[in-house]
DNA sequence: AATAGAAACGGACCGCAGTCCGTTTTGATC
DNA sequence: GATCAAAACGGACTGCGGTCCGTTTCTATT
């Protein structure tokens, strides 16, 4: 991702890691066509990319870290929009209607990307210290401070935070029949409390 | 003669099953205590219990099975606490007072029993329909009703059952620093907010 | 072109959760 | 007490994520 650069430390890849990169990410995406994110195997993908298993995670670290490299695109689209974008979910709108237009578009983001955003949350603690996770937690501390939420920011940015995890949207969309629409109309609600509160 | 043996009564367990429970539930706490929930494995703690590693299975199915298991006693406190005790937590206090009462209390759980609850959660995808899991959700959402909070009281409830997340909880408090009163006030001023707007 | 050392490679290896299935225990019935 | 089917047992086995380390490949330098 361009915004929040993986490897901040831009040394230049070896060719040989660069054409591997190339051939495990198509791989991947070929795999996950076929078995879903959920049947993707680290050796499996190995075998596919034809390279060793070694190498996979030598490229990415960890499966999480395979499926956040799959997603950065995705993620690096929806930061400039909320950093650079046209309101109201870019700058120049309320920051009420800036939070309001935030959930709705990562529910609809988790609609698009969810599977894949469940499997690279895997890692199971300090996965909120992810920089894209992070970046999107001072967004919303942000929006809250210029909403005139005085009471603690932080911890109700973590709330909001919370409340858009991809497992729960998914699950209250996939296992409860519960729309997008409604899951939207529900922030919104939340959100103009949380706000009107202040 | 009867050739179908009917048991209506729930008394299903055999005499050397409930010895093995009994073996098992005793080795683990044993070895939670002395390497922590994490370093808890199915393997050790069949050999410390000196049974096999399919009767570890078959009592409790999982990794997860077994960490609720160990919870249980406590989960069934705090739930006749909520449920049956007295005001604010329990009936008779106003429903706002109860709301701040519920987070505080289960903050306060997770301080205590949040290590094993993270272990028992991991199971990725139907966490959230476990009987416990159900329960405070309703809970939530008939304090919410009663609040006059009309507006989609089930999907208010699951955000604010999203706030209350053992890994989150221990996540702030863990690495972020956080006090438990801290959290305890956020959590006041939110559902204040929610309650407020209505 | 030769060299050298750093970087990447690959696949055997490890520990773990969870499964399978032949063997043993249990307790209701005769 | 003998019988027997159902239930429980146990440990070898599978498949997975992740690591290790001897080998190969790159590239900067001469």
């Amino acid at each position: 991702m361009s915004l929040i650069p993986l490897r901040p430390d831009a040394e230049p890849e070896r060719r040989d890691a660069a054409r591997n990169r190339e051939l495990l990410l198509r791989a991947a995406r070929e795999l996950i066509e076929e078995c879903g994110a959920d049947g993707l195997t680290m050796g499996t993908l190995a075998q596919r990319a034809g390279v060793g298993k070694g190498t996979v995670f030598r490229r990415f670290g960890s499966r999480a870290g395979l499926m956040m490299a799959l997603l950065s695109d995705a993620e690096a689209r929806f930061q400039g929009r909320f950093m650079f974008g046209p309101p109201p979910l870019g700058p120049g709108a309320p920051p009420l209607e800036r939070l309001i237009a935030f959930g709705e578009e990562r529910i609809a983001w988790v609609m698009e990307f969810g599977e894949l955003a469940r499997a690279a949350d895997v890692s199971a603690y300090n996965r909120f210290d992810v920089p894209a996770a992070v970046l999107w937690h001072r967004h919303l501390e942000m929006l809250l401070r210029e909403a005139g939420v005085t009471a603690d920011p932080w911890l109700m940015a973590t709330s909001l935070s919370a409340v858009l995890e991809p497992e729960r949207i998914l699950h209250a969309v996939r296992v409860h029949q519960i729309s997008p629409d409604r899951l939207a109309a529900s922030w919104r609600e939340l959100v103009s409390r949380v706000v009107r509160g202040a």
